[in-house]
DNA sequence: CGCTTGCTTGGAGTGCACTCCAAGTCTCTA
DNA sequence: TAGAGACTTGGAGTGCACTCCAAGCAAGCG
């Protein structure tokens, strides 16, 4: 059994730009057209992990060159926000697919979108009562610790 | 590729009962011996996670009978009831074996469990305010299907 | 005493979400 | 037009955190 450190190394999706509304990646005006490393660079996502999105149908489908490359559009670039937005937020990837596939099969399926969105909303709501409720164990503990430090450098 | 739904079964810890300072497991007053199950039923780990946590370093010296058997003391669940906080919030176990080895080094290893700590409570802020801006697409997203749900109840 | 239920171990297996590989094709710049 | 670097695929590999298995020992009950 090994256990060893965590690779913390998360790319960081290039930094939004603020507005009202929700917050989109910030994109070149006048443009449709993006690489898949360049559709990486923005998201923050690898491009591997872009390709495995589309292969499992959690992208919608993606337009491709005359000789099969991809070309992701700024609707793509909408959708990719909102999953990882999700993902953040810990909805599993199954669900993500879920929640896809309805919204490939049309507007009638809105009802079990709104439920599935809401569903999750509720757990996010938990997740971050649990996190501030482990924030008051983390100062507690870290009050015990400083107060012991500062009596120490009162000698 | 197969991507079945996630199995989202998860313990429930058995319910905690409100008192003031850190909130910890309810006990049985005047016991200090519980075997592998009982903890497991009250920090709704199960026994496996907990022998694992043993062999990986998590666990401080945990007590047998004289036939091998673990029989976990109070301080065993105080000890747990950290654990299970900071594993909620997403910690590392190997930053968890880190702490675990720190605590068993003794108190001149105060400044390095504050420092683990501090910035374990700036990754939680982080987190909540992460899950915070989510919930403002969710209710975004939200909004719109109640709005057409209702625009088509209204006919 | 036999039976059931619970405990022990090392090691193997699982599920998720990537992450990488090999080998070939395409695009862009000089 | 040559060469560097980016892109393609199916499939294999990785890391984490469990989760389970087999085989055997132990405790309590009728």
């Amino acid at each position: 059994m090994t256990v060893t450190a965590t690779d913390r190394t998360v790319r960081e999706p290039a930094r939004l730009t603020a507005c009202k509304g929700p917050v989109l990646y910030p994109r070149p005006t006048g443009r449709d057209q993006y690489t898949i490393s360049e559709v990486a660079e923005v998201t923050g996502l690898s491009a591997h992990t872009l390709r495995w999105y589309e292969r499992i149908g959690l992208m919608p489908h993606v337009d491709r060159t005359h000789t099969g490359q991809r070309r992701f559009s700024n609707r793509d670039l909408d959708w990719l926000d909102l999953v990882t937005k999700l993902r953040l937020t810990g909805m599993p990837v199954a669900d993500m697919v879920r929640y896809a596939e309805l919204v490939r099969e049309g507007a009638h399926t809105f009802p079990e979108r709104e439920r599935l969105l809401t569903a999750h909303r509720e757990d996010v709501r938990q997740r971050i009562a649990e996190l501030q409720s482990t924030l008051q164990v983390l100062d507690y503990k870290i009050d015990i610790y400083a107060d012991a430090r500062r009596a120490s450098e009162r000698v």
